[in-house]
DNA sequence: ATGAAAGCGCTAACAA
DNA sequence: TTGTTAGCGCTTTCAT
């Protein structure tokens, strides 16, 4: 201990901590002695129980990290948070969420890491064993893009309206068979055509706002495929089930839920022969950029993504500091790029 | 505290640590007494502060989160790192690198959060602020793919044995003419050929060991091109550096020091009217999956990836065990695919 | 302006 | 088998 070696006990914590009233050239004297025996400021272990923080956010990604990470607006998320964070003081914690059905259901760093706060990125419903975890060790939370969960502060966009006023932008150009690409329906994924049963049973409330949002510009899609994650390859095997028919009846346009899934889509169509988007528009959600799919750009909703990272941030402070932040849903924008056309004469 | 809603003391400890003697019947009794009263078991920050363990990996990744984790390699590093260290109750700790010229040169994480080791991802040289931080704060720190540095544990792969056998791989095919697309040579990135003075100023040895690689084929590049950053639009600006000449003095084949360059060089090569591979061959290094380059299947080096991630958590478990882990280098693979083939007839 | 003392919650040694 | 005690390193009253 730096103080046995300066002069003081205490003395050395105010020396350190800049508060309270001490003479400088006290200070001086134990930063020197520190210096000397080359201790390097407070431990923080001794300062988190002290102070009852431990000035950590645990950051439970919704999947395997594998995963998650080759979402790109995952990573963005996470990138806005961080840069949010850094200057409180805190930092992140990665949690991996849920691995496989035959995992343990929460990974042990929720049951016992030390951390002030919690955010679930993708969503989560009531009964996730995360969220029961973490609200019985007392640990508040913030969902991104959940359910509106009582005790817990949501932080959303406007999906639903966000693909309404893409999919009325596919119908102004005449397009009238429109199917659509789904992000997961919940942990039970699949890479299939959905029937109605399924549809019913989406528990991932994502996929479910964002095809109600199709609904909402009046379109019934002529077909559902849902996919188990937002990965490019997923949009192609979509792209194959929904595009390999024959021209009369396949639909002349694709909305997907994410621009992977949509870059997956257009890359499936071309491998079909098709010509995007004279043979086939095809539309996705995120706003990303996809420097491979050059020269041409996607027609997409964009999401501020990295402001959500700092919403939740924010989010995070204000609980830290007693309040309540309210919920929030942030505006999306529609980008029509080169993807989307009239739809072909039939 | 559960001691006093149940009888006991530090009973309760026994209780929940299960460790030590004690009777079936207390056990259970405490434990109803903490569900009665809603306590979650021991508070982490006590028992760190007894134990002087945080249970937390602080990682540094080389960069702004954003850049880093859109290279696939970071990602998957991570992913096998914390899929190790899960297993041993160890957290990670996510700490931004340097973010700007003008920003600090540490994050304050380094400073001041607790952690038990600390891993450098991507290199990292005895004057890093970084890695002087950490040794004065007394914690271990195990670096990837750097220097091999007294003190710290250094775990790499044999990449430049791969470029070579890479770049011989050329050869055979009668190439004559190859030039080169580094990764960044140090914090003052850019992207531009590089000349001999450049060249000599590499400070991320991960570029010059590449580099070297090359050499040790026997091959002279004709020309080197240094990109700020492992991302596919660097390597599409790289071709239309390198492959706009005529074709009597252009480049017959490119090495990119990662796959993601070399896609993006492809995907330049192509929008250059460039047939790969009868016009241009291109290879990389990495072993990534790249869907988007289908059917093309990217010739590249595949190197272990999670496994190195892997052998850095094992490397930290031996570490907090006491011990001293060997610095590790892995070995690569050459994987040839369609994006290479025979030099075309000059 | 500085020192003394208490206590954050826990666990490990020791005593009973 | 259980209880008592001490102390991990810090910050914060409260005295001096």
């Amino acid at each position: 201990m730096a103080s046995a070696a300066g002069v003081s006990v205490s003395t050395a914590s105010l020396a350190f901590s800049g508060a309270g009233p001490i003479a400088d050239a006290t200070r001086q004297r134990v930063l020197d002695a520190a210096a000397a025996l080359d201790y390097s400021g407070p431990n923080p272990l001794g300062r988190q129980l002290r102070s009852g923080r431990s000035g950590i956010v645990g950051v439970v990604v919704g999947d395997a990290l594998r995963r998650s990470f080759r979402d790109p607006v995952s990573v963005q998320l996470l990138d806005g948070l961080v840069d949010t964070l850094g200057p409180l003081g805190l930092g992140v914690l990665l949690i991996p969420g849920p691995t496989g059905p035959d995992q343990p259901p929460v990974d042990p760093l929720i049951e016992s890491a030390a951390m002030d706060v919690a955010v679930l990125i993708w969503g989560g419903t009531l009964d996730d064993p995360a969220l029961q975890a973490l609200s019985r060790r007392g640990i508040p939370v913030v969902v991104v893009e959940g359910h509106d969960l009582p005790g817990v502060v949501t932080i959303g966009i406007d999906d639903r309206a966000g693909v309404a006023e893409l999919t009325r932008h596919l119908v102004d150009l005449g397009h009238e068979r429109i199917a659509t690409v789904t992000l997961p329906f919940g942990p039970a994924r699949r890479s299939a055509l959905a029937d109605a049963d399924r549809i019913a049973g989406i528990t991932w409330t994502i996929a479910g706002r964002r095809l109600d949002g199709v609904h909402d510009a009046g379109v019934t899609p002529t077909a559902v495929y849902e996919t188990p994650a937002s990965l490019v390859e997923h949009g192609t095997a979509a792209a194959h089930a929904l595009l390999s028919g024959p021209a009369a009846t396949r639909p002349t346009a694709v909305v997907a839920q994410s621009d992977l899934l949509a870059s997956g889509v257009v890359l499936g169509a071309r491998e079909l022969g098709l010509r995007v988007p004279q043979d086939v528009s095809v539309a996705g959600f995120d706003g990303l950029d996809l420097p491979w799919l050059a020269p041409d750009v996607l027609t997409t909703v964009v999401q501020p993504i990295a402001e959500k990272g700092a919403t939740v941030g924010r989010a995070i402070e204000a609980l830290l500091a007693g309040g309540t932040p309210a919920d929030a849903v942030l505006p999306v924008e529609l980008r029509t790029g080169t993807t989307t056309g009239p739809a072909p004469r039939g």
